[in-house]
DNA sequence: ATGCCTCCCCGAGGGAGA
């Protein structure tokens, strides 16, 4: 079973780019950030004429989040707990039944900047939400995957110029640290697992010839519980993508599993 | 990069992103 992560930067954008890429390879579940749609602007024709189930939890203009999945989608649930006032759009989880169960979690976390202010308090909260999600999901012993836009550059290998970074709220310390007590609860990062080189990169910005130059940062990731890390057969990320037209300032990361 | 694009809102130009 193949599931990707792809921040698309606009739903509405994105309508030509995301379903070429879907033709060209086919994966069995997509997890998608930034639709920046409504649920019912969503435009699910496109996919639901590719053979996938939609499930979206969208907001108006910002944010909104969603999973395609050829498999049918159960158990869907929409905001991360710990905060009912939290009106972002930014998590939704379900489950897909193939060989096993695997509960899908699509996030999208706060960007955090400026530093300091509210923004970036906002992430840090969000993140002890995450923590939390997170811990349930271990003591579940789930086959259990959270994938999206997490907004952080884990290492100085992750980053073209991480000295460009070092006070911005993708890459200082505190938040570096902040997702490191979630990796560490017993989380596999997948890409980390199969690739330990520096110069991976899942995002490229728009200006300054970023992507012509490979000035990247690697930002979209997929965290896997050890029942999911003991399925994993491969992972790769489609930075090809990043160079067609019209593209997303992100590009699609993806794991294989065995389930 | 304290922002050189691109997205959204809409129907101008500003907020947001990373």
């Amino acid at each position: 079973m193949r599931i990707a992560t792809f921040n698309i930067n606009g739903i509405r954008a994105r309508a030509e780019a995301l379903p070429a890429w879907l033709d060209d390879t086919s994966p069995d579940v997509v997890l998608l950030q930034e639709i920046k749609s409504v649920d019912e602007s969503f435009p699910r024709d496109l996919f639901e004429d590719r053979g996938y189930n939609v499930e979206t939890h969208g907001q108006k203009s910002f944010n909104g989040v969603a999973i395609l999945s050829k498999l049918p989608l159960e158990d869907v649930t929409r905001g991360l707990p710990g905060d009912d006032d939290d009106e972002q759009a930014r998590w939704i989880e379900a489950t897909v039944v193939g060989d096993t169960a695997v509960r899908l979690c699509g996030l999208y976390l706060p960007n955090g900047n400026p530093v300091p202010g509210p923004k970036y308090d906002y992430k840090l909260a969000w993140m002890e939400r995450l923590k939390s999600r997170a811990e349930a999901l271990l003591e579940g012993e789930e086959v259990a995957v959270m994938a999206g836009d997490y907004n952080i550059i884990p290492q100085a290998e992750d980053a073209a110029r991480p000295d460009a970074w070092t006070e911005d709220a993708l890459f200082r310390l505190e938040s570096r640290e902040a997702f490191r007590r979630i990796v560490n609860l017993g989380f596999t990062d997948a890409i980390r697992a199969r690739v330990q080189a520096p110069g991976v990169y899942s995002f490229w910005d728009y200006q300054a010839g970023a992507w012509d130059r490979n000035d990247g940062i690697r930002i979209d990731h997929l965290l896997l519980t050890p029942q999911a890390a003991d399925l994993l057969a491969d992972c790769g990320i489609d930075a090809e993508v990043r160079g067609r037209t019209k593209p997303s300032d992100h590009v699609p990361v993806w794991i294989d599993l065995n389930a």
